[in-house]
DNA sequence: CGAACAATTGAACCGATTCAAGATGCGTGG
DNA sequence: CCACGCATCTTGAATCGGTTCAATTGTTCG
């Protein structure tokens, strides 16, 4: 996402509104003149504040709006066919949510606040109708799409354990930077048996990992308070290059492999 | 290179252009007038033969069209970070393909046609063109998307080697119904290799649990001929209900365990 | 303070991979 | 048409990663 903004984003009298998330970023293209902005801030639903665990829209439900995270934690959550919860993304910041619900026209998951969250939305349908006479905004759409599409697929690679949660981690700091909050330092507010759950295991073994990859000195971890410490390391265990357990085997015998 | 070339291709008239595939679908909306869809056959390219192996597209190509396979098969495969190939997705007839391509203006993955295809395709910076004054086009491609987004989702949960190879047959079955093509008998001309691939696992497995489908009756195959015997069972499979391990454990003992 | 829940830790277990042979199919040339 | 060689597929035994089960510690809140 190419946060392109050659002058400074002052437009005082749209501040208020919802200027720190990405609905205004799609609903504010550069290069929008005063008529459609206008148009495009009477529809954006300014911020509504969630407590912890409140729903913002249940799976099943007519889709009829997007939303956007301004602050706080959301976490959207769909039923297998099981029955069984699963988590299929927490949402920092800034990110839209709710993009998978377009086609089938009802919300897929359903999406809850972690801790007290703020969040702005905007009406589709009066979206589609800004987006077809102002073709820059229709191709951001369009960009945000394709983007989830891609998001998605990466996923679907199979990687160990540590894989997962060392690139779980990344991905975190990673937003968080996007935003300008600390990529180094986080607060993870989400439990354990949600970070498990999202990453498709146990929370044992989360635990286990985490505490290995504190023991290693790559992070440092106390209860919801996160540090990254050696950002390279991780990435490498991320990628597979680096593994903790191979290094905890190898304390033994004093030989590191080296790829 | 994808050997596109407009002037190459003989295109006869409009009618044989690409009737079959979704990127008419796409782009002649039910109610789409004369003027409009003239505009679309114009630059709708008519079908290309591809060689098995042969490539339509590379990965960190510059992104500027988008594909409908109209005969055989396509993979489209991607390299992981390790630098191993993980395919994707398999395209039958129909089905559009390169649609996350839009928003980082690159392939991410490498098409390849498996056996010989014929294959057509839009360019895409005309087709947003004609979208911005054709509001139904433009909520087709928002749905096509979503339906993207949608689709890799769900692929996000863990299944075990049983259910991943019975929830892809069920797939492809479906797949080819929607084309018209028999749900019940088809031909699996990708080799074993790919999908495992594809399923993330190794072609052991796929082979002994193909075989163990076949001696429970669910399945029949020889090779690449495959026909389902009993789709309920394959989809009680596919969701967890039922598994092949367990049953050919309880063969020794007499006693089928309930839940 | 103590109950209830979350997180951690240890030991046994199970599914899928790995490693190592064998079997089968298939195109090529004798 | 058969023989050869190569690639794909199949089959079997050992191993490993992650889960399961069970018990303990830690934290939060009435």
């Amino acid at each position: 996402m190419p946060s392109v903004k050659p002058k400074d984003v002052p437009a005082p009298s749209v501040q208020n509104k919802c200027s720190t998330c990405s609905l205004s970023k799609i609903c504010i293209p550069d290069h929008l003149s005063g008529a459609g902005l206008e148009e495009l801030e009477q529809v954006l639903e300014s911020s509504i504040l969630y407590q912890n665990g409140e729903s913002i829209f249940s799976a099943g439900q007519q889709f009829d709006r997007l939303y956007a995270v301004k602050s706080g934690m959301v976490k959207t959550v769909r039923l297998d066919p099981e029955g069984k919860e699963s988590i299929d993304g927490f949402h920092l910041p800034g990110e839209v949510f709710a993009l998978d619900a377009i086609y089938p026209v009802k919300y897929l998951s359903t999406a809850y606040s972690i801790g007290t969250s703020t969040v702005c939305s905007i009406d589709f349908e009066t979206l589609e109708h800004l987006a077809s006479h102002l073709p820059r905004l229709q191709h951001q759409i369009f960009q945000l799409l394709s983007q989830a599409v891609h998001k998605t697929h990466e996923f679907q690679v199979e990687l160990s354990a540590e894989q997962k949660l060392a690139g779980f981690i990344l991905d975190l700091s990673r937003r968080f930077k996007m935003r300008g909050y600390s990529d180094t330092r986080m607060n993870l507010i989400m439990p354990r048996r949600d970070i498990a759950n999202h990453l498709k295991m146990v929370p044992e073994t989360v635990s286990r990992l985490f505490k290995a990859l504190h023991q290693q000195g790559v992070i440092s971890i106390d209860r919801t308070d996160l540090a990254i410490l050696n950002t390279s390391k991780l990435t490498a265990i991320a990628v597979g290059d680096y593994s903790i357990r191979r290094a905890n085997r190898n304390d033994h015998d004093d030989v590191v492999k080296s790829a």
